[in-house]
DNA sequence: TCAATAGTGTCTGTTAGACATTATGGA
DNA sequence: TCCATAATGTCTAACAGACACTATTGA
């Protein structure tokens, strides 16, 4: 039988830190790999990539999602992960930020950074992805931050909150947040809906 | 070396078959099991499952996506294909309604099906999912029951046409397609956005 | 008082969905 | 004539986006 290189499994883990996605490098030999481990016999993808993100950060992620398969060198299957704000790199990793690690992971690891980000924009609206990002209590104005970094554009605030408010996503609570300067902010909490809003218009966001 | 099961490909292979999405089955001593291969060791997932289909039904598929990976008795990657309407089902090999495909082929082989037909569904607003089932030329109303079966819901008539010919993702033909009863339907051809259209808003279709 | 950030009220243009109506074929 | 399907016109409620404004803190 010859030999055949066993399927990794590479997770691509993020964060928020100092305002900014965030991913989980490992520092090997002078260059930067996103972690990876071999893919179980048994179990499930996700099931393994929770494994390895306890492993490595000693909590399990908040949220997961497959990010695609590749056959370059040996099959190789990408995870996307999520680990709340404020968890720590260990000895030998580091927080490096998303949009600087396509670059700095390698031709493969880049595309899997990029299929990551990709994966977790495109559950954006349909997974509490944005939420699982931050903690359990946040500021209204700290989860337009997110939506802004994961959709890559401006959004609009007061259409934003309206919105938010409108679909009973979030509950205020009676705490609020001071950063120094400006008023400070009320905190809201994640509040899943009960059942799914009625789907109305059909979008066609279609290239070429 | 313990002996490790190869990775397979699983392609769930759809098409439009009497008003309904159909999927490629082929009849193996009295059960029905989804098309399969080994993964390669070079290439892409894309590719191999390309020269699956093409194996299979002599044509590629029109449309592909990756649909997803699982590990219970050995890693499985799931491909969504897409073969337009009309091509037949070679000996050996059955089109069948894609709502009992997951019922008839087995509990991986139904996961797998419910995987694709998420991907397509997903992808709706993005790709061309719709206009690869149906041919280079189509009535609106053959657009509209491809986006009902595929979302699973009613979709309005009117609304629909307008917002499709806002975005000028159609353009009509000067043909016109006669079935019989009723008034004839223009024929349409697909015609690719140049520039991806202004997003606006942001959706939350968040359950819990 | 000023700068900075949080949060709200209002207006306007767009659009989804409802509904009715016309158009055009076959039986 | 009747039926079936295609296609369009109009109305209304909802809503996104713009903008201005108020609110509340620290410096």
């Amino acid at each position: 039988m010859p030999s055949r290189s066993l399927p990794q499994l590479c997770v691509v883990c993020c964060t928020l830190l100092d305002g900014t996605l965030a991913t989980l490098v490992t520092e090997s030999g002078g260059s930067r790999v996103l972690p990876t481990d071999a893919v179980p016999e048994r179990g499930s993808v996700e099931g393994a990539a929770e494994a390895l993100v306890r492993q490595l950060l000693g909590r399990a992620p908040a949220w997961l999602a497959q990010a695609g398969a590749t056959v370059d060198e040996g099959l190789r299957l990408t995870v996307a992960a999520i680990v709340p704000a404020g968890t720590p790199a260990p000895a030998g990793m580091q927080w490096i930020p998303a949009v600087r690690a396509g670059a700095t992971v390698g031709a493969a690891g880049g595309a899997s950074v990029r299929a990551a980000l990709a994966a977790m924009r495109d559950r954006l609206d349909r997974e509490p992805v944005a939420f699982r990002l931050l903690g359990t209590h946040f500021t209204l104005s700290d989860l337009q931050l997110v939506y802004e970094l994961l959709l890559e554009r401006r959004v609009h605030k007061a259409s934003f909150r309206r919105a938010l408010l409108a679909a009973h996503l979030v509950e205020p609570t009676d705490t609020w947040k001071s950063e120094g300067r400006g008023r400070p902010a009320q905190l809201f909490r994640f509040s899943p809906r009960r059942r799914r809003g009625v789907q109305r218009s059909v979008r066609f966001e279609l290239l070429g």
